[in-house]
DNA sequence: CAAAATTAAATTGTGTACAATTCAATTTTT
DNA sequence: AAAAATTGAATTGTACACAATTTAATTTTG
């Protein structure tokens, strides 16, 4: 009853799952220590972003995140509750919301320095491993969305 | 100001935020194919696991799928009301609830069948190298959730 | 066997994700 | 410059995730 014109239908056979559980687990492994800087996962992430350049506005953070104003605004919320970040409209164009660290969020960088290399510890992958991994997710991730490349480039009306 | 102790904080040099992203971009690849199906990708995978083995409790799916009673009864009560699927308590053990694939649920398998060649085909990637990514990301996921292999085995209280 | 402990779902509450819509500000057209 | 189109956030509504609690059924203990 096999039919070999079809990839498997098997749960355990799908990349899909594969990376849907994988990244659920590092999602949970974070948990604990993200508990510690009273930060959730996304926000962390978007911690990460700021600690990078400071001053962005929603719609830059979420170019870089991948994430829509539907769930940064939020979550932006919640940060700025937590006296983490200030978000103000931009004078030069106030459609723009500007996202800049509290002294408190900036101060926040030096206990999450130590996230990264307890996370590290965890996978038992040496760090060549660990890019090559990462590397291989992005083009992943790249060739499931290209970024609109199929669009024809305006050539005309 | 460099601090060569630490690992890295930048977001591009996570593999967390890659596995993040990827599994999004996953995700959101397959909607136009499961909105013809009329399912979201978690009630997708629910269905990849009942078309394996139909009458399975709510423990049992979740176990398989990772996934607690929290986010497994309204997805499954959801299910239902597609008609996909009953739920009935077991009269062995009125506590455990089975789910049972419906006719229609049953048939939904057919079209579903298409999707994995679907996505195969967006991934551009050999079957050996969708294998080894697909086993690289479950022993990812084994390291990061030990199953309490750390746990003492209850020497004594 | 009755009380205590355990188990399986369901419920509650918080926080994402994301499509679709709305609203206000800015830019482009006419 | 006024109308039309576009843009950036916010809002609305649906659907997960998951911690914590509750409830009911079953099992274990004393």
């Amino acid at each position: 009853m096999n039919d070999a014109t079809h990839p498997s239908l098997l749960l355990d056979q799908q990349l899909c799952f594969a990376l849907y559980a994988a990244s659920r687990s590092m999602t949970a492994a974070y948990r604990p220590l993200l508990d510690e800087l009273g930060l959730t996962y996304p926000q962390y992430l978007t911690m990460l972003v700021l600690w990078e350049q400071d001053g962005l506005t929603v719609r830059e953070l979420g170019q870089r995140l991948q994430l829509d104003s539907g769930t940064l605004t939020p979550l932006l919320k919640r940060l700025q509750q937590a006296a983490l970040i200030s978000r103000e409209r931009r004078r030069s164009d106030e459609r723009e919301v500007e996202i800049c660290l509290t002294p408190e969020g900036r101060a926040l960088r030096e206990p999450a320095k130590a996230v990264p290399a307890c996370m590290a510890s965890r996978l038992c992958l040496s760090h060549e491993d660990m890019q090559r991994l990462r590397d291989e997710l992005k083009q992943l991730a790249a060739q499931l969305s290209p970024p609109q490349a199929w669009l024809p480039p305006r050539t005309q009306t």
